[in-house]
Order: C-alpha cells, then sequence, then structure tokens
RNA sequence: GGGCGUUUAGCUCAGCUGGUUCAGAGCAUCUGCCUUACAAGCAGAGGGUCGGCGGUUCGAAUCCGUCAACGCCCACCA
C-alpha cells in the first residue's frame, strides 16, 4: 500500500462514517452489559451547526466512544427541540417576507407553514452532527413535538393539574411585545442601560406645591393611580393624606404610605403603576388600587391610555418628555444607570403585563431535586454550579408555563360553554369530565373550547430523559428500565434553570429517580479575543468549514485542547491545525512501522528488547492515567496525556529506539510488539479522534468485512516495570546530554563518538539502548575521563564525552564555573534548613532525611566539578 | 445590593490533604538541522518574586485576613 506523506482526511471520514452505519455500530438494544447513557441536549429543530454545538457534541462522542470500548452499551439518543417560540418566530419573519401575516391565517392554516419549515429545515443539524462524527443511535432520533414526546407532555400536564400543581390565574407577568406571549422569569435578561431619571411635578390638590417623583419611565403616567411614600420619610410628612395630579393628564390621586419607598432614592415620592410594574402591582394589591392598563399587547398605548393612542411606548416617552417640558412639569432629566429586562428570544424591552396565564407551582417538586445535587446524588462538574442551583431552587417561583403561541403543545384544558373548563388528554376525554362535571348529557366535543394557548418549550424538554423511553407513556417498560437513570448529561451552564434542574425535578416527580447521574457543564465557546462569539462580530467559524480545512479530529482536537469543564473555551484556529498536525504525524508513525521489512531469522536486539519492556510499562502507566481523568471528567488533560505518550514516548522514544538502520530489516518480536502497541494507541485515541483511528486501525491487521476499533475493548493486559520506567529517565537523560554535546560542537549524528561513565555504571543494563541512540563506537566505564573531554551530569554520575581537539577549554571552564557556583549556592541553602534547630526539630523525619539526601548530592556534584576544573587547568 | 469564581511563562491552562512530581505542560519564541516516517517535521535552549499587602508556620503558589482587577449568576429600589 502506498501511503501520501499527508494525511488526507476527507478521503478517510465520510467512508468510516457510513461503514459504522451499515454496521450497525451506533445502535443500542438492552442486553446484559452495564448501560451508558446520553440523551443529547436537543438542539433547535431548524437551527445549524455553531461552536458551540461542536464543542457540546465532542465531548458527547468522546464520553459515548469511551465507554462503549470499556465493554459497556453504549446509548447516545438524538433528537431536537420544536423551539416554541424560536421557531415561530422564524415561520413568522419568512411568512411576512412572502406578505402573509401570521393574524391573517387561521391556527391550522399557520400550524401548517410552520410544520413545512420544519420539514424542510428540520433535521439539518442532525446531519452536520454526523460529520463530527457524532456516534448517535440515530434509529431513536426524536423530536419534543413527535407523537410520543407530546403524549408524555399531555399526560403530565394533566397529571400535575390533577394533582393541584398547575393552576390558571391572573399574575403580573413577563410580556414580550413582538413576540406577544408571555416569558418565564428565566426567559428574560436583565441588561445593563444608560438612561434617564426625569423628574416629574405631581402638583398638590388645594396647595400651591408639587411633589416631585422621580422616574425613568414617564411614559406611564396615564397608568399612575397613586402616589406612594414612606410613612417615616421627614421631608414628605406635608404630604400624607393629600392628593396629587398627574401631570399633562390632570386626574387626581391618592398619596398613600408603604414602608416600601426607599426614602434615599429621588425626592421619596414614587407613582404607583398597578398595570405595569410589579411591585406597583403589589402595592396596589395591598392598597385596593385600581389598575389602568394603557398598553396594547404589542406595547403600543391603548385607549385606556387616553393620550399617545396607538403610538409605541418607546416614541411616547420621548415625545412625553417634550411635552411635559412645555407644560413646565418636568423639572429635571439626570443620567441614570439601571437595569432592563429584555427578552431572550426577540430581544425587545420586555413589559410586565397583568395577564391570565398558566402556572406550575414548584416549590414541592424543587426540594428532592434540590437535594440530589445537594448531596451528590447527582454530581456536578464542576462542582461550583451546585452553588448556583441550590441558590435558585431554594428560591424558585411558580413557572408561568404557557405561551401565547401556536407552535408547540396547545395546552390540554377545554372550556366549558357554561364557564369553567376540565383539563384532559384529548378533546373526548375532555368531553367525559366535562359531561360528569356539568351533568350535561347532551354535550358534544363542538361545545368545549380548547385553550388557545400552547405551553412554554421547556415542559416538554423537561421531560426528555424519561420521554425518550417512553417511561411517562409506558412506565416500567423495558427500555426505561434498563437505560434509566441515565449517565451522563453534557450541557451549558446558562440552562441550568431552563432545563437541567427541570428535568431532575421532573426526574424525581414522575419516575422517583434521578434523571442522570453526572452533569458535566461545558463552557462558552468565545474567540480568542475572549469575545462572545456572534453573528454580527463576525468572529464566528462555520464548524463544517473547519472540518472541511483541518478534519473532523483534527477540529475535534482543537476543540478539546483547551476545554477543561466549565471554563470558557478561547477558540483558536490554531488548535484545529495543532489537530491536524497531530494527525499527521500519527500517520508517518504508521507509514514507518508498516514500511519495515520484517525478517523472521533474525533474533531481537538488547535494545530493542529494552524499549519493548519500557513502552509496556509506559504505556501501561499512562493507560491507568487517562482512566482516572476520565473518571474525573478532564478530558482535555487525557487527551494531553494520550498526545504525549504517542508523539514524545513512542514516536520520539520508543520508535526512535527499534527502528532498523536504513535498509535493514527488523526482528519479527519487535515488528508485532510495535503492532501491538500501535494498536493500543489507536484505541485510546479513538474517542477523541474516531475517523484516522478507524482507518489506520483497519490496516494494521487485515480485518473482517464489519469489525471496527470502534468496539474494541480498550483494555491491556500490558505489565508494569515500574523500575524501568523510573531508569529510563535517566537513560533520556544520559542520551540528551550526548545530543547536546553534538549540537555544541556541532558533530553530525553519523559521526561516532565514544562516551565515558566515570566510576560506576549505574544504568549499565540500558548500554545498548543509549549505543544505538547516540551512535556510539565504545560506551567505557572509566576511572577518570579522558583529557580534552566534555561533560555532564546525570543524577551525580558524570558522563563524558573525549573531543580531542575539539575542545575549546575556555568555555568548558565557564560553564563549569557556572555550575559549580549553582550548586554551592543550593548546597548552602540546604546546609542553612539543617542548621536551623526549629526545622530539624519540627519536620517530619523524611523531609529531614530528604534534605540529607540532598546535601550528600550536592557535596558530590560539588567534588566532581572541581576535579574536572582541576583537570582542565592542568 | 447579595453570592460564586478567576488571577501561575508571551498565550491557554495543570498544580488534590502546605516539604524533590514545586515552580510544571502544550502552544508560541530562539538556535541548529531538508538526518530515507513526518519541515504539518527533528534535536536543543531560553522564559515566571505563582495579582498586591499582611499573617500563621521550621517551611506558603498551596492555609487565613485584606485590597485590587476581571468574569459569571441572582435580586422589585422607582
Amino acid at each position: 500500500m502506498e501511503l501520501d506523506s499527508k494525511y488526507n482526511p476527507s478521503d478517510v471520514e465520510a467512508k468510516w462514517y457510513q461503514y459504522w452505519l451499515d454496521n450497525k455500530l451506533f445502535s443500542s438494544k438492552p442486553d446484559g452489559r452495564e448501560p451508558y447513557v446520553v440523551v443529547i441536549p436537543p438542539p433547535n429543530v431548524t437551527g445549524v451547526l455553531h461552536m458551540g454545538h461542536m464543542l457540546n457534541n465532542t465531548i458527547q462522542d468522546i464520553l459515548v466512544r469511551r465507554a462503549r470500548m470499556e465493554g459497556k452499551n453504549a446509548c447516545w439518543v438524538p433528537g431536537t427541540d420544536h423551539a416554541s417560540i424560536a421557531t415561530e418566530a422564524k415561520v413568522v419573519n419568512r411568512l411576512a417576507s412572502q406578505g402573509i401575516k401570521k393574524t391573517d391565517l387561521s391556527r391550522e392554516e399557520f400550524l401548517k407553514h410552520a410544520w413545512d419549515w420544519t420539514n424542510e429545515h428540520g433535521g439539518i443539524i442532525l446531519k452536520q452532527l454526523r460529520k463530527l462524527g457524532a456516534s448517535c443511535d440515530w434509529d431513536r432520533t426524536a423530536f419534543t413535538m413527535d407523537e410520543k414526546r407530546s403524549e408524555s407532555v399531555l399526560k403530565v400536564f394533566v397529571d400535575l393539574y390533577n394533582k393541584g400543581l398547575i393552576y390558571r390565574g391572573v399574575r403580573m407577568v413577563n410580556w414580550d411585545p413582538k413576540a406577544l406571549t408571555a416569558l418565564s422569569d428565566e426567559e428574560v435578561i436583565y441588561k445593563e442601560e444608560h438612561s434617564k431619571l426625569y423628574y416629574l411635578k405631581y402638583k398638590v390638590v388645594g396647595e400651591d406645591t408639587y411633589a416631585i417623583v422621580a422616574t425613568t419611565r414617564p411614559e406611564t403616567i396615564m397608568g399612575d393611580t397613586a402616589m406612594c411614600i414612606n410613612p417615616n420619610d421627614p421631608k414628605n410628612q406635608h404630604l400624607k393624606g393629600k392628593r396629587v395630579i398627574v401631570p399633562l393628564v390632570n386626574r387626581e390621586i391618592p398619596v398613600i404610605e408603604d414602608e416600601y419607598v426607599d426614602i434615599e432614592f429621588g425626592t421619596g415620592c414614587l407613582k404607583v403603576t398597578p398595570a405595569h410594574d410589579v411591585n406597583d402591582y403589589m402595592l396596589g394589591e395591598k392598597y385596593n388600587l385600581p389598575s389602568i392598563d394603557i398598553f396594547n399587547d404589542n406595547g403600543t398605548l391603548s385607549e385606556a391610555a387616553g393620550m399617545y393612542v396607538g403610538m409605541d411606548r418607546f416614541d411616547v416617552r420621548k415625545q412625553i418628555t417634550k411635552d411635559l417640558e412645555a407644560a413646565g412639569l418636568l423639572l429635571k432629566a439626570e443620567d441614570y444607570t439601571n437595569k432592563v429586562g429584555y427578552s431572550e428570544r426577540t430581544n425587545v424591552v420586555i413589559e410586565p403585563k397583568l395577564s391570565m396565564q398558566w402556572f406550575l407551582k414548584m416549590d414541592k417538586l424543587a426540594k428532592p431535586a434540590l437535594d440530589a445535587v445537594m448531596n451528590d446524588d447527582i454530581k456536578f462538574y464542576p462542582s461550583k454550579y451546585k452553588n448556583t442551583y441550590r441558590h435558585w431552587m431554594e428560591n424558585i417561583k411558580d413557572w408561568c408555563i404557557s405561551r401565547q403561541l401556536w407552535w408547540g403543545h396547545r395546552i390540554p384544558a377545554y372550556f366549558l360553554p357554561e364557564g369553567g373548563y376540565v383539563v384532559a388528554v384529548n378533546a373526548d376525554e375532555a368531553l367525559r369530565l366535562a359531561k360528569e362535571k356539568t351533568g350535561n348529557q347532551n354535550l358534544t366535543v363542538a361545545d368545549l373550547r380548547q385553550d388557545e394557548d400552547c405551553l412554554d418549550t421547556w415542559f416538554s424538554s423537561w421531560l426528555w430523559p424519561i420521554s425518550l423511553f417512553e417511561g411517562i407513556n409506558n412506565p416500567g417498560n423495558e427500555e426505561i428500565k434498563y437505560y434509566y437513570p441515565t449517565t451522563d448529561l453534557v450541557t451549558g451552564p446558562d440552562i441550568i434553570f431552563f432545563w437541567v434542574a427541570r428535568m431532575i425535578m421532573a426526574g424525581y416527580e414522575y419516575t422517583t429517580e434521578k434523571p442522570f447521574k453526572n452533569v458535566y457543564f461545558t463552557g462558552i465557546v468565545r474567540d480568542k479575543l475572549g469575545r462572545k462569539m456572534s453573528k454580527s462580530l463576525g468572529n464566528s467559524p462555520d464548524p463544517l468549514d473547519l472540518i472541511e480545512r483541518f478534519g473532523a479530529d483534527g477540529v475535534r482536537m482543537g476543540m478539546m485542547l483547551s476545554a477543561p469543564a466549565g471554563n470558557d473555551i478561547l477558540f483558536d484556529e490554531a488548535l484545529c491545525e495543532q489537530g491536524r498536525n497531530f494527525n499527521n504525524k500519527i500517520w508517518n508513525a504508521f507509514r514507518l512501522v508498516k514500511g519495515w521489512n520484517v525478517d523472521e531469522t533474525i533474533a531481537q536486539p538488547e535494545y530493542a528488547r529494552i524499549a519493548v519492556e519500557w513502552f509496556e510499562s509506559k504505556f501501561h502507566a499512562v493507560s491507568e492515567e487517562v482512566k482516572d481523568l476520565f473518571s474525573k471528567y478532564r478530558l482535555s488533560e487525557a487527551l494531553m496525556v494520550v498526545y504525549k505518550l504517542f508523539w514524545d514516548e513512542f514516536s520520539s522514544w520508543y520508535l526512535e529506539m527499534v527502528k532498523p538502520a536504513y535498509g535493514s530489516p527488523i526482528d519479527s518480536k519487535t515488528y508485532n510488539a510495535t503492532l501491538g502497541f500501535f494498536e493500543a494507541l489507536l484505541k485510546e485515541l479513538h474517542p477523541f479522534m474516531p475517523f484516522i483511528t478507524e482507518e489506520l486501525w483497519q490496516h494494521i491487521y487485515d480485518r473482517k468485512e464489519g469489525e471496527s476499533i470502534m468496539v474494541q475493548n480498550i483494555s491491556n493486559n500490558f505489565r508494569s516495570n515500574e523500575q524501568l520506567v523510573a531508569d529510563f529517565e535517566a537513560v533520556k537523560e544520559i542520551i540528551g546530554g550526548v545530543r547536546t554535546i553534538r549540537l555544541q560542537k556541532n558533530i553530525a549524528q553519523k559521526e561516532q563518538l565514544e562516551l565515558q561513565v566515570v566510576g560506576t555504571d549505574k544504568y549499565a543494563a540500558y548500554d545498548s539502548v543509549v549505543v544505538k541512540m547516540c551512535n556510539l563506537s565504545a560506551l567505557n566505564v572509566v576511572e577518570a575521563k579522558a583529557e580534552g573531554a566534555t561533560s555532564f551530569l546525570v543524577g551525580t554520575t558524570e558522563y563524558a564525552v573525549p573531543l580531542g581537539n575539539l575542545i575549546d577549554v575556555e568555555a568548558e571552564l565557564a560553564k563549569l564555573e557556572a555550575d559549580l557556583k549553582y550548586q554551592e549556592g543550593f548546597l548552602q541553602s540546604v546546609l542553612k534548613k539543617l542548621s536551623n534547630e526549629k526545622f530539624v526539630s519540627k519536620a517530619p523525619a523524611n523531609v529531614i532525611e530528604m534534605e540529607r539526601k540532598k546535601q550528600a548530592d550536592a557535596e558530590t556534584k560539588i567534588a566532581s566539578i572541581k576535579e574536572s576544573i582541576a583537570a582542565l587547568k592542568k
């Protein structure tokens, strides 16, 4: 087989992915093995792959592939989310571009468009995941709005309603004036904003004075129904019991008193607008104030405002400021910084609005979910997110689950002609309940009117780990029993409340068990300057383009090189380059090994025997380390450890040691051992770099059709010789010492050298390796090194290379003097410690022992250096 | 305003219960090399008062206090 000197991923990747699919290697069915289960955080059905997905799914694939190779029954379930509000917004936009308004369509017509859009764009992202190498069990692909998942959602809604946990009521909610729907608290993002604080003059009735109110929202004065002061505020005592006139509006409102008002803020006078502010709403409730809703749903002023009707709220702010000023009712406007809530989806300013919505009571659901995380029954990686989680769970508020949208699960509540409603999974059941409730046996389905609203997207995704295995539709079925609880969840900390916390709650409520054992929180992918990736900055690379340029393995590795759990990753294409280079390194190592001619008749040289035994031990140690790192989810470290094992230990040391001279054959024992190592290395690498490892694994030996590295067991039975591994570090130092001399003296590798060991050759057992690696003519143990030799120390042993007249006495002396100075300084510091009575009396024996050894070593070295100096000076 | 976290080499980060795995890794840099696997490479080298200050200790990157900078989460001050 002729192999190019550069690895070309595109030739390889598509081929093996198809091979894995053809051989059903991703598929999982319950069996006797230990299950390992990951459910994908379902991306938006019409979304496209971005760097965040790339990172998240690379991590999942690494975990899944590793588990599979550890002999577990690995099952990674893919799917997509209907993303109610996001998708509906996209459909609305698309219709708008065709000149169609949503309001012109019936619900059914709109949903048809939405489904068309979904079918057209849906699942593109899952196709893209295949390019990454994701080993999902595609036969299990689910959708939050498919039949089974929908059925689960409705059942759960009905159940929670029957348990009294779901209620309907008028509350102050976060209203999105663009999407025209209520949102949950979590969907509101508060951003700091530079705005103005306006000081408005409210005339006191019957007096010629004004009360001054400071507000950021002058456009809401039409909704004012009171002014509030703090009863303990000395400067506003004169306002008690008075009435004031709302500027421009000329409506009288009472002055009320409540300690809620901050005396220090502004003038201590607060305007109360119960319909448009959460706090004002509470005051309104408390003091029975009327509530005037001055806004339409889209954020324009309503008839109730009486002024500026039909104008947008922000235009009104500008206009009313001018009008107030013109009327002399605006005292001043100060610069002011405050936090303003924005819709997570549409990025418009949220309007607090009173409206009829459905809510889920959370406090009871939260209890077991909180405990599970706090006592590590569910583990968070990194654990710092436990704090965040606890804080939220302890202060949890009821969840507003209804949305004034069409794309989603329609709320299964049916209103009765004579008022009231029933909640049921379907219309027939609703009718039965309705008859029961009203006693009216003449009712028909047509008499029932289903609630127009649909459910928050997260009301389906919070069931995901259960509903994927039909644990709600068909509790106790074989799959849910086998696969649940799932093992690892990999997601971003930004959806810890939206999703993670709620899944845990649903888990305990619907299976009495946790939904997963471990949660791995990824960081945010940023650019190398630390900025968030965004379309407007243009700093977000297209993952598929990266894959094209560096190969999927290269990009996966690039992502993982700097992605410790929970830390943001600063993505730099240079990392992908490093990944690609590593692919090439593996590729070329393979070319070398496969290019060797094997001669069965020759014996294994001593150096090769040592090299094989050493690498076996080294591999053993590293594979243990990798196992440990995986158990701690320290994946980037695990990758780095394997990377170094391959590049430094295997390629730079092992292969160089066993490599036969050019044109010479290799003995079969070494050759076979090398192939074995190669295979073992590929297995360690496979979870990180699935494609190249499959390609090479297939070529190491002749494989049968259907075989794959994917399903090999990663464990090895390499023996470990720890002494050998330790000794070898010294051997490397000796070799390094000789290399340095060659470099400094400009001696070519071809030119043979003599190496002298002064005194005893502690590492005599490895002489054959040193001779081969250093291209020595001889390795002699001597009493004193030759004249004209340059030397170096490994431990306390001196190694010398005779150089004859090549030696530069001056330079050699300078080097030795510097060494001497360093060693003497070091000795001083050790002696100082040892002469410190407190140290000797208080430090543990082993520490003192170590210091004494340091002292002895330093003294030996100093003596040896002094000898060399004396010899040189002669 | 409350809470959490970070600060170690030019960059990205390891450093668990204080002491030879204590000052580390990868990348980048510099110096030699087109040495018959790989220049997407090989061999070598340099580089840090471990954010500042104070404390505990025989001994501190590591523990405590404090200050500073940055980041994230939560919160109804209009």
